[in-house]
DNA sequence: TAGGCCATCTGGTCCT
DNA sequence: AGGACCAGATGGCCTA
């Protein structure tokens, strides 16, 4: 998993297409060798993980006394391993039994928001969405946004530098990269334009840094 | 069968 | 005291 914590933008490019490729689709790039096991395995007709519907959620987590057998048996395992702990103290056990309910059920609608909340990230995410494409898992969705993150703004610097340019009448001495690969893509291989070539691009930006090697152009 | 991912339970800590 | 947050443990499901 260190792998991903470190995700290049060719290994994250990687694990869109891995993502993508179920449904079809190619979002550019090679497959890069930290594609990842277990990221980018299409899911075929299998569903998602055993997670309790949206709709049976609220009153699973609100009735706390109508928990699962499951809940029941772990709790009197607990019960039986030893003394109770910081919930225990002095309550007694019908009433320790109940806050635990409570504390269980809290925490439940607690790790469901934020399901929520990382679903709602990957419905913006840059990947193939659809019935027949596996969910991304929480790790990959939080890895892909930071990524997709740091491209967006390295985009957006380098349309600013292009008004810029723009502006002060120069023109383009050496035309830009396509978009699809040096704006929305700017850490793809071959994307973008190696550092000689920006520099003739905008030889008027004295103070800007290069998206390459951060040195100044 | 091992490994990855997930949901859930649980106890601890911090905050209001 | 109660709630939010966190991390460890556990067990189930799925895939290679």
């Amino acid at each position: 998993m260190a792998e991903l914590r470190s995700l290049s933008g060719d290994a994250y490019l990687a694990l869109s297409r891995g993502y993508a490729a179920a449904a079809g689709l190619a979002l550019g790039a090679a497959l890069g060798p930290e594609a990842g096991r277990g990221y980018g395995a299409p899911d075929l007709g299998g569903d998602l993980p055993a997670a309790p519907a949206p709709c049976t959620r609220v009153a699973e987590a609100e009735s706390s006394d109508e928990q699962s057998g499951d809940e029941d048996d772990a709790f009197e395992r607990r019960r039986r391993r030893g003394p109770g702990g910081a919930a225990g103290g002095r309550r007694r056990p019908r009433e320790q039994r109940s806050l635990r309910l409570s504390i269980n059920a809290r925490e439940r609608r607690r790790m469901h928001d934020l399901n929520d909340a990382l679903d709602g990230l990957r419905a913006v995410l840059p990947y193939a969405h659809g019935p027949s494409v596996r969910k991304l898992s929480k790790i990959a969705t939080l890895l892909l946004a930071r990524n997709h993150i740091l491209m967006q703004a390295q985009a957006l610097d380098a349309m600013r530098r292009l008004v810029a340019c723009l502006h002060q009448g120069q023109g383009l001495a050496a035309p830009l990269p396509p978009f699809s690969q040096a704006a929305v893509y700017p850490f793809s291989a071959g994307g973008a334009l190696p550092c000689p070539d920006q520099r003739a691009a905008c030889p008027g930006q004295p103070s800007a840094l290069c998206e390459h090697c951060n040195e100044k152009l």
